[in-house]
DNA sequence: ATATATTCGTACCACTAGGTACGATAAATT
DNA sequence: AATTTATCGTACCTAGTGGTACGAATATAT
C-alpha cells in the first residue's frame, strides 16, 4: 500500500465522503428496504446534493450496488467464516442457526435477501450482483454439505444440491421472519425444526 | 333470494360493474404484486374513470381489500377444504404440498402472501383483513395438527402451535418461491423435505 | 316540461420519484 | 493575476402517484 500517493489534481477538491455515503445507504436500504428509501432521502441523510451522488455513483443503481458490495464484505463474509469454521457438522449447522435466527445484526433482516425479493425493481447492476452473490452462497452451502457427506457426518438420500437449496431457503425464511418482526425465539424454533432434517435420521 | 327486487331509484343508472372491477384488481394485484399496480392502471384496464373507482371503493385501500376478500373466497377457501378433507394425515399433508407447490393456480404466487409481505405499505383496511386471514389460517393449521395428534397420526415432541407456525412458514416459502419463478419440481422437493419432519420420526 | 337525484368522466390538485442544466466555487497551472 | 480544471449545489425537468372539484349526462318524480 503506497499510502494515498498525493494525486493532487487540479480542480476543486472533492468534499464528498464516498465511504460515508455508502455506509449510510447500506444501513438505510437494510432497515427500510430498497423500496423504502429514495435518493432524495439518502442525500438529505448524508447532507449532500443529488448531483454529487449522481456524479459519484451514476445513479440509484450504482449506489445500491455499492451498498450491497459493502454489505457483502461486512456481513455476508461472516457466513462463509461459519461454514468453514471449526467444529463438527452439527455444531456448525447450529452456529448458522444461531447467527441467522438470533444475532442482533439481523434484527432488521438481511439486505441481500431484501434485494433478492425485490429483484425486478432494482437496476441492472444491482441485480447482477444479487445473482452473483446468490450463486456464491449456493456453492458455499453445497461445498459445506458435500464435505459433511464425504466425512460421513450427513447420511441420507437427500442430494447435496437439494440440501443446498434447502439451506438457502430456510435461512432466507428465517431472515424474512426477523425482518417482519417475528420474535427471535419463534424464528429459532422454526429454523431448528427445519434443520432437524439434517440430523434426525441418524440420531433417533 | 328475492331476485334483484327492483330498487329502481332515481338518478343516472350506474354502469360500473363492481364484480368485474374487483376481479380485474384481484388478478392484477395477484400477478404484479400490490406495488406493481396503480389505481390509474387499474382504471385503464377496466375502462372506467378514477372518480368512479373512488365512489365505489373509497380509495385504493378499499379496492385492495375487496380484491383480497374475493381472493380469500375463491382461492384460500380451497385450503381449508383440503385440511378438512378425506384421507389420512399424511395424505392430506401431501395434498397440501401438491396444491401449494404444483397447482397452476399459484403459478404467479399467492395474493395473500404478497400482501402480507408488503404489510406496511397497504392501507389500514387491507392490513386488518390480512391479519384476520393470517389468524384464521394459523388456527386452521393448528386444528389440523391437533386432530392428527389426537388421532395418533402425529407423534413427537413438537408442540401444535409450533407445528402450525411451521406449516404457515413452509407453505409461504413455497408460494414465494413460485412467485419468484422457481421451477415447480424444485419447490416441491424443498417443501417435501421440510414437511418430512412430520412423518420421518415414526416411519423409519 | 321542470325539478330532483344519482352517476358519469374531464381536468385538475399536491406530492414524490429519479435525473439533469448550469452557474458558482475552489483548487492547480500558467 | 488570469486561465484551466474539477467539484459544488440551486433550481429545474418529466413522469407517475393517490385523490378530488365540478359540470355534463341520465334516470325518476312532480
Amino acid at each position: 500500500m503506497q499510502d494515498d500517493e498525493a494525486p493532487r489534481r487540479r480542480g476543486r477538491p472533492k468534499s464528498l465522503d464516498r465511504e460515508r455515503l455508502v455506509d449510510i445507504a447500506m444501513r438505510a436500504y437494510w432497515e427500510a428496504g430498497p423500496q423504502g428509501v429514495s435518493v432524495n432521502a439518502l442525500c438529505q441523510m448524508a447532507g449532500i446534493s443529488k448531483p454529487s451522488l449522481y456524479r459519484e455513483f451514476g445513479g440509484e443503481d450504482g449506489l445500491m450496488r455499492a451498498a450491497l458490495e459493502a454489505y457483502a464484505a461486512s456481513v455476508l463474509d461472516r457466513v462463509v467464516g461459519l461454514l468453514d469454521g471449526p467444529g463438527s457438522f452439527a455444531e456448525r449447522l447450529d452456529a448458522m442457526a444461531s447467527f441467522f435466527a438470533e444475532d442482533p445484526v439481523f434484527a432488521h433482516g438481511c439486505l441481500f435477501t431484501k434485494l433478492r425479493a425485490a429483484k425486478p425493481l432494482a437496476g441492472d447492476d444491482t441485480r447482477a450482483l444479487v445473482v452473483a452473490i446468490e450463486a456464491d452462497t449456493r456453492a458455499a452451502f453445497a461445498a459445506f454439505l458435500q464435505s459433511a457427506r464425504d466425512g460421513g457426518d450427513w447420511a441420507g438420500c437427500v442430494p447435496v444440491a437439494l440440501g443446498a437449496r434447502y439451506l438457502d431457503a430456510q435461512f432466507g425464511l428465517a431472515l424474512a421472519s426477523r425482518a417482519a418482526g417475528v420474535p427471535v425465539a419463534e424464528v429459532r424454533a422454526v429454523l431448528d425444526l427445519a434443520l432437524s432434517v439434517f440430523v434426525a435420521r441418524a440420531a433417533s
